[in-house]
RNA sequence: GCAGUCAUAGUAUAGCCUGGUUAGUAUUCGGGGUUUCCAACCCUGUGACGCGGGUUCGAAUCCCGCUGACUGCACCA
């Protein structure tokens, strides 16, 4: 399904909705999740847990959001993380500096430069406004990450634009206190904040959003020496090389050279094994590995994890080979150390990241999940089923006779180990439609053979088969059709 | 941030040009009835002009500002 479909049935079922709406001054690149988006956040977080945290014995915390000056100073976030901007005095327009002195003096200043050396060139090459010939104001910086003032002195500090600074930062104490050994996963899940200049598109890019992130925490010397790759090494990854997607196992990539190591395969492996289990189209994804001008300013090696929808391809997830980048530079400013044991040999370990965008990934599930069954004239959301926001509807075929009480019955049977849904009122077909909608796997109707033979019917969301079973199976048959796999 | 288009019930829309209606329609939703296994039908009810200002006797309609959405450009750890 497109966009369109997609943004009409989160508004309409309470998937995702702009946050503050009732007010006129609600900004743009905040949305809200409604009951049934939280449902299927929490699965498919429950999902991420299962598919690389606990499978790969990684630590999870859960840190601030508000975090002090120094860890962004140390970060490199405060200063790389903001545009050098220059706007037009007379037409208001907004342009960054290095780029329009690059573009128009053909003069390379680093973005990085003091913003005097950025107002110099521009009276020296006497520089105006492309799109009015006015005169430009002096250069701003304009940093992405949103600034607070902490307690009555409002001392600095700002709302992270990454979740990692906590677990690089935490790095000694857990490595110590959790008896770590390299290499060692750290993730955690969480929301991270960037003001963005344009946020678009719903979840898609937002200026507060949920990030899961994972670390991994490791010795440099080691990347090939890693026996837990034989798990993987015959899963096969997507990857983009020039204007190819080509498919090959871990072990292949890494033997042509096309990823550099065991170590990052094994993680990109992972992954892969992750967001087919989600139910995302794979044949409509890859591995795209990012240019020199395209990594973020702390990553060595990138590979960006991107699905095709229908508004394009989509980042959803960043994996980054940060090397010691980040506690090289906490220890530096903290002046902590930062260095472990491995087994014999002292290390500052590398890292290795997996940043993935969970708002990005849950729309994506819900686009590539969504179809329209024209047959039979309805939306269905064949969302996998340990995914799904409700995985069984409980309906009364009628009211009367007494199967109103024995729906009820049936029930309170399942209520606290399903999420389920009572309903009972208007036509049958219509609350299957409804189900169907918000992807419920399975709907289970009380009808008169019920008070006679204790058995109700069971219909499958996909293909609308009913089949009859014992009220006494009902538990057992959906815990083993809405178990994780 | 720039440019263009746009903003009316939960959703989708009509009305705006040419100012005056009880703001229409479809669907959804609540209550009741009837029927009972796939959005049927009948009765009934709830529900909207993004926010702020201006023009006018009178503004959903005309004007200005703001905010948002969409598309493109720029940006994107």
């Amino acid at each position: 399904m497109n966009y369109e479909s997609v943004m009409k049935l989160a508004l309409e079922r309470a998937f995702y909705f702009p946050s503050c709406e009732v007010y006129g001054d609600a900004q743009a690149g905040f949305w809200e999740y409604g009951p049934t988006g939280v449902s299927i956040k929490n699965k498919f977080l429950e999902l991420w847990r299962r598919e690389l945290v606990r499978r790969d014995r990684m630590l999870e915390i859960d840190g601030s959001q508000i975090m002090s000056k120094s860890v962004f100073e140390a970060s490199g976030h405060l200063g790389n993380f903001a545009d050098p901007i220059i706007k037009c005095k007379k037409c208001g327009s907004t342009f960054r500096a290095d780029k329009l002195i690059s573009e128009i003096a053909n003069v390379e200043i680093p973005e990085s430069a003091d913003l005097e050396d950025f107002d110099k060139m521009i009276q020296e090459k006497d520089i105006m406004c492309t799109k009015c010939k006015g005169e430009f104001d002096s250069a701003k910086k304009f940093n992405m990450m949103f600034r607070v003032g902490i307690g009555p002195e409002d001392v600095e500090a700002y709302l992270r634009p990454e979740t990692c600074q906590s677990i690089f930062v935490d790095f000694p104490r857990l490595f110590k206190t959790m008896r770590g050994k390299l290499p060692l996963g750290i993730a955690q899940v969480g929301k991270s904040f960037r003001n963005e200049i344009a946020p678009r598109q719903s979840l898609l890019r937002l200026r507060e959003f949920y990030q899961a992130e994972i670390e991994v925490f490791c010795n440099p010397g080691k990347l090939n020496d890693l026996e837990k790759f034989s798990e993987i090494e015959n899963t096969t990854l997507r990857i983009q090389i020039s204007d190819d997607i080509q498919v090959m196992t871990c072990k292949e990539a890494v033997d042509k050279g096309v990823i550099p190591n065991k170590f990052v395969a094994y993680y990109l492996g992972l992954l892969t094994e992750f967001y087919e289990k989600t139910g995302i189209d794979m044949e409509k994804s890859r591995f795209r590995k990012l240019g020199e001008k395209e990594k973020a300013f702390y990553a060595d090696v990138a590979f960006d994890f991107e699905v095709n929808t229908t508004i394009g391809w989509l980042e959803l997830v960043a994996c980054n080979y940060r090397s010691d980048y980040d506690l090289s530079s906490h220890a530096k400013k903290s002046k902590e150390k930062f260095e472990v044991m491995d087994n014999d040999e002292k290390v500052l370990p590398h890292v290795f990241e997996i940043s993935m965008g969970i708002d990005r990934s849950l729309y994506t599930i819900l686009e590539h999940s969504l179809r329209e069954d024209k047959e039979n004239e309805r939306m269905v959301l064949s969302i996998k089923p340990y995914l799904a926001p409700t995985h069984v509807g409980v309906l009364s075929l009628v009211k009367k006779d007494g199967l109103l009480e024995k729906t009820d019955e049936i029930y309170r049977l399942i209520r606290t180990k399903f999420d389920s849904f009572l309903d009972h009122s208007g036509a049958i077909g219509r609350r299957y439609r409804r189900l169907d909608e918000i992807g419920a796997p399975f709907a289970i109707t009380v009808d008169h053979q019920t008070k006679e033979d204790n058995t109700v019917t069971i219909r499958r969301r996909d293909d609308m088969a009913q089949n009859r079973v014992n009220i006494s199976e009902l538990e057992s048959i959906l815990a083993k059709e809405t178990a994780y796999p």
